[in-house]
RNA sequence: GCGCCCGUAGCUCAGUUGGAUAGAGCAACUGCCUUCUAAGCAGUGGGUCGCAGGUUCGAUUCCUGCCGGGCGUGCCA
């Protein structure tokens, strides 16, 4: 909180002011005057939300309703004493008190057109750092080690990777880790495959494809061979017990497929800070079992141990075993075990686990079990779940044979269809840059597609909709980035020089029109929706304003000639294109999108 | 059986601790390219938010019941 008489002083002298960005300004002194009156009020549950409906104002806030209603107090009354408190001069007009206790604020236009200069001259994109800076842990991904990734992972890392990507431009410190299936039953049946069946040039050819045909061959065969299933079993065995050369021949199968995970996540343009997979936490597997019988949560029961949950209504018809009476560990152990060396490693506040919704159940028990076990640590675990990918059929997304789609093929399909759009529109284009352009457009459209519908929702993958180049889609997102460049092409204006330009000159802004006004507020909004993105694990937020704020961008660009424009109406329409361009861009980046220079 | 999730325009989907007049794209219809990329813009039509109750200043949102669908439910993860 600044004491300060203006907000936004025009010296870049001042740090502290200079750098507060307006919606984290008028949210603070909100939760400042609601602390106040309300003490005892959460202040995480006090929100700035954007007006739904731009009559009622720009800003509005309608916590102090919720907490009257918790308080038993006259709404209206209670937003009224926080008016009292609450001083926006210098941003905003006086706030409004509407309807049973709503508060409204508007904006001043000079405090719009400072944000513009601000952002303008920090490169802030109106996004300011959280004032508490948090330690998370993002799990997402989670390959299996001799299966291809295919369409089933691609939510997870997607999703997972945006998340760390918004919370780490909020500030905060992100730790990914990619927990791999690299150990467990398959192997049995694999070493057996590996042993006899194994295809040389395959294998150097397509590792992953390799080492499915050869775990198909396998559990074939040992559904029709009692023999062949003994074998798996004694191969897994003698794996577990450490014998040399099943470990040699597992490390093998362990490198291929991480050859293959990461030419994918090169593609995605995706980066994790670790991969520890399963494996990593054999060691620790016991003792985990030890700590849980000791703690008399663990217990045998049919020869398996395992936690039971009394007292604990939605847990007590489901037991959660953590071992198997043929002494195995199973993913529970693992999982607990992985986030005892999360918490030893690197004290997170929270923990997200990126999976899909079929696991919620897992998740529960785990996070019931950690509660038990560790009653002391207050990390908050968030299984951040999602839906199934459909196909038009609304079943499961398959190939018309029936076999799950690989992630190599989908990305492979969306360049090729990019391509052919690409090519229809411009056909001169050299080989390379098409190819280039089309690996841009068809994995943003992927990712975009993936990333626009509510998580928790199954949805049916389009491939003509995610890449019809109009409607709330990245390449619409894209091409309007790649409008904005051409102004300034045309202009033949660089645009980091007209911005050096703009700050040096102390400029004007002026903005008569209500296309350049409703443009100008919406920027400003950036920052409000990052927040949200996060504190719900929902990108789908994000993508919702990038399309609103591309629709309000090109309503601006047909009403608003830049070019035709003259002095300081057309240095301040081109202060807004560039300044739109750079969130748009930041946006797209956030959700692990690029954006090509023309299309 | 029990648990979780879903049911919003013809279709695909948004809808932020409950908030003011429920939105968008596609499809349909009407305008706009000698004017910064028409991969666009402006506009029209289209809804008892599955059904029935309840909670309150206010319910698509929370609670209860019912109908319909998906998923899960002790030795895969």
């Amino acid at each position: 909180m600044t004491s300060s008489p203006s907000a936004f002083p025009h010296s870049s002298d001042s740090m502290d002011d200079s750098k507060t960005v307006l919606t984290h300004l008028i949210k603070t002194r909100l939760q400042g005057a609601i602390s106040k009156v309300f003490p005892e009020a959460d202040p995480g549950l006090i929100q700035l939300q954007i007006c739904t409906n731009p009559r009622y104002g720009d800003y509005q806030c309608t916590s102090v309703m919720a907490i009257a209603k918790g308080l038993k107090l006259n709404p209206r009354k209670a937003a009224e004493e926080v008016l009292e408190h609450l001083d926006l001069s210098g941003v905003a007009s006086d706030p409004e008190l509407a309807g049973p206790g709503f508060i409204n604020i508007r904006l001043l236009p000079e405090a719009v057109t400072q944000a513009l200069l601000q952002a303008a001259r920090t490169g802030s994109c109106f996004v300011q750092p959280s004032d508490q800076t948090q330690t998370m842990v993002i799990d997402f991904s989670s390959p299996n080690v001799a299966k291809p990734m295919h369409v089933g992972h691609i939510r997870s890392t997607i999703l997972g990777d945006s998340l760390a990507r918004v919370a780490r431009l909020l500030g905060h410190k992100v730790i990914t880790d990619n927990h791999i299936g690299d150990w467990g039953t398959q192997f049995g049946k694999l070493l057996v495959g590996w042993k006899k069946h194994l295809d040389a040039a395959n294998l150097a050819k397509d590792a992953l494809g390799e080492l499915e045909r050869l775990y198909r061959m396998v559990n074939q065969a040992c559904e029709e061979d009692e023999a062949v299933l003994e074998e798996a079993r004694q191969e897994l065995v003698a794996l577990q017990r450490g014998d040399e050369n099943n470990l040699a021949i597992w490390k093998e199968m362990k490198e291929v497929s991480r050859l293959q995970f990461d030419q994918i996540y090169e593609r995605l343009g995706v980066v994790f800070d670790h991969a520890h997979g399963e494996s990593f936490y054999n060691d620790h597997l016991h003792s985990v079992v030890q700590a849980l019988t000791e703690k008399g949560l663990a217990r045998d029961s049919q020869g398996a141990k395992v936690v039971f949950f009394e007292g604990q209504p939605d847990l007590e018809d489901h037991p959660a075993l953590i071992l198997k009476k043929d002494g195995g560990a199973n993913y529970t152990t693992t999982d607990l075990a992985t986030l005892d060396y999360r918490r030893k490693q690197w004290q997170p506040d929270e923990i997200i686990y990126v999976t899909d919704g079929r696991q919620q159940l897992h998740f529960r028990q785990l996070f019931a079990i950690f509660k038990q076990w560790q009653p002391e640590s207050n990390i908050l675990l968030s299984h951040t779940w999602f839906g199934s990918i459909l196909g038009s059929d609304g079943r499961p997304f398959k190939t018309r044979s029936g076999d799950t789609i690989k992630l190599n093929d989908l990305l492979d399909e969306a360049e090729e269809r990019a391509l052919r759009a690409i090519k229809e529109k411009n056909p001169d284009l050299p080989e390379q840059t098409a190819n280039e352009l089309a690996s841009i457009i068809g994995i943003g459209a992927v990712k975009y597609a993936d990333l626009l519908p509510n998580r928790q929702t199954d949805y049916v993958f389009d491939w003509d909709k995610m890449l019809s180049l109009s409607g709330n889609t990245a390449p619409y997102l894209q091409y309007a980035c790649t409008r904005i460049r051409s102004i300034f092409r045309k202009a033949s204006l660089d645009e980091a020089a007209f911005l050096a330009e703009c700050i040096a000159s102390n400029m004007e802004l002026v903005m008569e029109s209500t296309h350049e006004q409703t443009l100008a507020r919406k920027l400003i909004h950036f920052g409000l929706i990052l927040e949200s993105v996060l504190s719900d694990h929902r990108p789908n937020y994000l993508c919702n304003y990038l399309y609103e704020l591309a629709g309000t961008y090109t309503s601006f660009y047909e009403h608003c000639p830049v070019l035709k424009s003259e002095g300081s109406v057309q240095t301040s329409r081109l202060l807004l294109c560039s300044l739109t361009r750079q969130v748009l861009e930041k946006g797209l980046g956030l959700l692990g999108i690029q954006t090509p220079s023309f299309m």
